[in-house]
DNA sequence: GTAGTGACTTGCAAGTTGCAAGTCACAAGA
DNA sequence: TCTTGTGACTTGCAACTTGCAAGTCACTAC
């Protein structure tokens, strides 16, 4: 039994290690929204790909978990959560960058991202 | 109806497209596997992750259909194939390697990919 | 004939996703 | 007071996907 094992992983590899926090369909596309500056529930709604409530109150809930975001409260009656990326969230942007630049080259008809987010760094 | 919407995607982002193709939990451990030089059916199964013959089969026709690898026959009767990345397949290699840095970064317990895999630029 | 090998296929239970409607806790307005 | 609106979820349910485990197929070797 590795320490990987152990701790409820398929495996220490750090690439099965990623996915299994954002290896979905939604997970990124909502980081994707933060990263260009959306913190709100109804923001998120809101996106072209038309995520669904359950599915995102699902992801913010695992984000939150695994520590890519942190929920603060702009409003307290009723109690009303903005959701922000913390240094472990933002250093995910060179995935989200990659997959940004592979779609451009290889797949028709995608948008092009600002120039400002290609050539952004992370942490 | 955009252009993106008629091909039957979520939308024209470019990580959103990714996502359709790559975005669950075993295909890019596939790619992984590949990158490192595995490929047959049997070797995909032996890695440590455990993937089950019914998600190989289906994430392996997937990435054929997209155009990620190639179907080679290494032997006729039976007829059995071997499987490699294209082009397009490997230009995923980015967005793998990124995974590596994060996930060894923020993650703890996660193995260390060898120099080679992190020094290594794709085309 | 039997046994072994590699590549799938199948049956099924559990889990996930997407659709659509509903609920809740407020605030604002009549 | 009541009604309406807003934003953030929650719920019910059908369809789909995943994971487990066994089975099948087309061979080869003995």
């Amino acid at each position: 039994m590795t320490e990987a094992k152990r701790s409820g992983r398929r495996s220490g590899c750090p690439i099965a290690t990623t996915l299994e926090i954002v290896g979905d369909r939604w997970t990124l596309v909502i980081l994707r929204d933060m990263l260009t500056g959306k913190t709100r529930f109804s923001q998120f709604l809101d996106s072209p790909e038309k995520i669904t409530t359950n599915i995102l109150t699902d992801r913010l809930a695992l984000m939150e978990r695994e520590g890519l975001v942190r929920k603060i409260p702009y409003q307290l009656r009723p109690q009303r959560f903005e959701y922000s990326l913390t240094d472990k969230g933002e250093a995910l942007f060179p995935v989200v960058q990659e997959m940004c630049r592979w779609a451009n080259r290889f797949m028709g008809d995608t948008w092009r991202p600002p120039e400002s987010f290609m050539a952004r760094r992370s942490a």
